[in-house]
RNA sequence: GGAGAGAUGGCCGAGUAGGCUGAAGGCGCUCGCCUGCUAAGCGAGUACAUGGGCUAAAACCUGUGUCGCGGGUUCGAAUCCCGCUCUCUCCGCCA
């Protein structure tokens, strides 16, 4: 959520910044409503200083045994005027409260304007795409054929864009997992967290996915809780509605999760394969910081999670967002690509942001910077620490044999317990 | 699922025959004093949000709201009434 003293103040930077997003509502319609509410919130602070100083006046008055009737009726209708100003008030707030929160974070002066991805610029690359003398299989390919990978039966259990994983399939995605994990906390100085995969709707809006799509997410019938679409919802959410120490500052969390989502309006894109599922493994990263360190932090972040993929030597590139194509709560984001060699280019497997004070208003994320100074809002940052299912699809891709095989990167070998080579009928 | 207890400031903890309590007291913390250093002692300060005034911006002044959340009664509610949420204890059930 903007700064809504912020929008009052600089109305014209404001419509020039949400204009190089492609936002044009909401900023006008706010502008008004804040106005207004302005206006009634004034009267009514107005009538009830009078309603105060007048109720502790028929108290001295009865206390010295006079007749105050007069004044009590007075206020009593005085009172009534002031419910009614109420009444209009919190309308007015609401309304503003709905606009606000479906207005984007603005974005960082170092990012690309432009309207879609063509607009991104690549940052820098690592690795070579290796050049294979034999015509490489997909993964959704590989994997059936050294039956890991069972998508008509993860249909026949859920539906379209559910797998079951098998055997070394599973085992290899549980590896993934845990090898993260122990170089995020352990060389990076994370702090693994296992999260609810549930969250309330506070959280929800607190991190930005509410209300604008709540169509992204699977709710939980019957309540106000929804399955976690990354971990960065639990994860940003730990400190909601706290004041944190300076000394506190920066956290680092890290957690693996699966995520949920529904994939609203992505008909027809990445139906074959793991890529793009209703449910996948994640494992995430979340700094809260200092206002001040955050930018080097988001560098850190990225540095990060590429790390991983430097680990079990993985290609990718790094990608730096234009404006048109951030998600909703960032003022900055790094996507990290993989090569995948089914697509012969290089696919999303990581999204750094630094959401800056955005999702800290909306949760309202606080820390004191000294001892009697005023509390200010943190920043928040998530990456992809990586994607664990695109990760697998991209290590059965990269290291395929042409026997159908698929080595093992030598990283993830100890969480294998040994195994070098995954071959067909594996237990 | 059933029965009961509770939710107050950074923390602990007063405060129910409704009024001058944004909230006693203590701890912690900050600043100052004092002691040759440390400890002890003394004094002052120490919630958050928001409107307005002043300002370059603060500081500051002033109003309003907030004692889990939402409603109600009343001239006036932390204090009374209703609903909800969460926490704790006991019973049942369950991985």
């Amino acid at each position: 959520m903007l700064d809504a003293k912020m929008i009052r103040a600089n109305p014209e930077k404001v419509e020039r910044e949400l204009e190089k997003r492609n936002i044009k509502e909401g900023l006008k319609e706010f502008l008004a409503l804040d106005e207004e509410r302005r206006s009634i919130l004034s009267k009514v602070e107005e009538l009830r200083n009078f309603r105060n100083s007048a109720s502790r006046e028929v108290g001295e008055l009865k206390k010295q045994g006079k007749d105050p009737q007069d004044l009590m009726e007075k206020v009593r209708k005085v009172g009534e005027e002031i419910k009614e100003l109420e009444e209009k008030l919190k309308q007015k707030e609401e309304e503003i409260e709905n606009i606000l929160l479906r207005i984007p974070n603005l974005p960082h002066p170092s990012v690309p304007v432009g309207e879609d991805e063509r607009f991104n610029v690549e940052v820098r690359r690592w690795g070579e795409p290796r050049r294979f003398d034999f015509e490489p299989k997909a993964h959704w390919d590989l994997g059936v054929d050294l039956d890991i990978l069972d998508f008509e039966r993860g249909a026949k259990l859920s539906g379209a864009r559910f797998t079951v994983y098998k055997g070394m399939g599973a085992r290899l995605e549980r590896a993934i997992i845990n090898f993260f994990l122990d170089v995020h906390t352990g060389e990076h100085g994370y702090k693994e967290i296992l999260p609810p995969f549930m969250v309330n709707d506070y959280c929800m809006v607190g991190t930005g996915q509410l209300p604008k799509f709540a169509e992204d997410m699977f709710k939980v019938e019957g309540r106000d809780m929804y399955l976690v679409p990354t971990a960065e919802v639990p994860l940003t959410n730990l400190h909601r509605e706290e004041i944190l120490d300076d000394e506190d500052l920066p956290l680092y969390f890290t957690a693996y999760t699966p995520c949920f989502r529904a994939e609203a309006g992505s008909h027809g894109r990445d139906t074959r394969g793991i890529i793009r599922q209703h449910q996948f493994n994640k494992v995430e990263l979340v700094k809260i910081t200092r206002p001040e360190e955050s930018y080097e932090e988001l560098e850190k972040m990225t540095r990060d999670a590429e790390r991983v993929l430097q680990l079990l030597g993985l290609p990718y590139r790094v990608v730096l967002l234009c404006t048109g194509d951030m998600g909703f709560s960032s003022a900055k984001t790094y996507d990290i690509e993989v090569w995948m060699p089914s697509y012969n280019e290089y696919k999303e497997i990581s999204s750094c942001s630094n959401c800056e004070d955005f999702q800290a208003r909306r949760a309202n994320i606080r820390y004191r910077p000294a001892r009697g100074e005023k509390p200010r809002y943190v920043h928040t940052l998530n990456g992809s620490g990586v994607a664990v299912g695109r990760t697998l699809a991209a290590i059965l891709e990269n290291y395929q044999q042409e026997d159908g095989s698929v080595l093992v990167p030598e990283a993830l070998v100890p969480y294998m317990g040994g195994i070098k080579v995954i071959k067909r009928n594996d237990l």
